[in-house]
DNA sequence: CCTAATAGTTAGGGAGCCTAATAGTCAAGT
DNA sequence: ACTTGACTATTAGGCTCCCTAACTATTAGG
């Protein structure tokens, strides 16, 4: 693929990410939970992490995991408890209340989403199918940067 | 469409942005100007525009566009001045100096982007090509649409 | 042991967004 | 012409989320 036409693609699909973001912020409009919270709480769903962890999938800093970790716990919806191994570690996980808020909150925004989705043609929503895995192997090609 | 595909697509397609949001927040690293900054200069880059349509375009509230342009006017990137026609509005333009600046930054993440979807195969730039009016479409459908 | 590395928290600060309240201007109807 | 209501933008105050720097506690290697 020439330069140019790799330039052409990245500018129109930042330009597409830019709405996307848009997009996500309607979806949070009235929600219960903000994006980083449920991005955090979907961190712990399967089991205990650690607050490192926490903050290399979220792409954020120890520092920012751990004030949404205390806000989330103040809520009651995760708890954090020491690790039997490493007492240096902090292991956090999710509460019932939280796991149940947590499904509410991704069944709402997904309901959203799947009834705009609705409204595209079959082409399109087999577009985007399509696109998924690229997109996310396009992510992670950029690295997960933010940590050292 | 079942409805449980539509949920399904929804939700992963939700997980894609998740991390694509993090991919622009790695892009804007150690940019000269922060994501919402180059997201207004490009709302004024073709013609001077009021407040009011740089907040609609951008998705955000007019005050937070009045803040926005008022650090960029400070940076003398843009100038604030009357509309002819009406003496309520405020037109907003871009620099000689806002100019170039927000070509360099469009063009260093351009760059930065294109570099990596040089490291996808074909097949996947093929898709991401392919999936972007599709995106763009249902970003528009949503809520508070990019465009109006 | 002592030291260097690692895990997490605390402290302080900035960007970016919001709502509510305000000032100024326009347009319409009486 | 004048008042009233709609519209445009700004100001004020507040919140979330993210950052870096500095600190504490714990672990592991020499």
């Amino acid at each position: 693929m020439k330069d140019d036409a790799l330039l052409e693609l990245a500018g129109r699909y930042r330009e597409s990410l830019r709405h996307a973001v848009y997009l996500i912020r309607s979806l949070d409009a009235e929600g219960e939970l903000s994006t980083a919270q449920v991005s955090t709480l979907n961190m712990v769903a399967e089991g205990p992490a650690r607050v490192s962890d926490i903050a290399r999938n979220s792409g954020i800093r120890v520092p920012s995991a751990t004030e949404q970790i205390i806000r989330l716990e103040a809520a009651r919806l995760v708890t954090r408890g020491p690790d039997a191994h490493d007492a240096r570690v902090v292991l956090v996980s999710l509460t019932p209340k939280g796991r149940e808020v947590l499904a509410g909150a991704n069944n709402r925004r997904n309901k959203m989403l799947a009834a705009q989705l609705a409204t595209l043609s079959a082409a399109d929503r087999e577009a985007i199918t399509a696109a998924i895995p690229a997109l996310n192997r396009l992510s992670i090609a950029l690295g997960r940067p933010p940590y050292r």
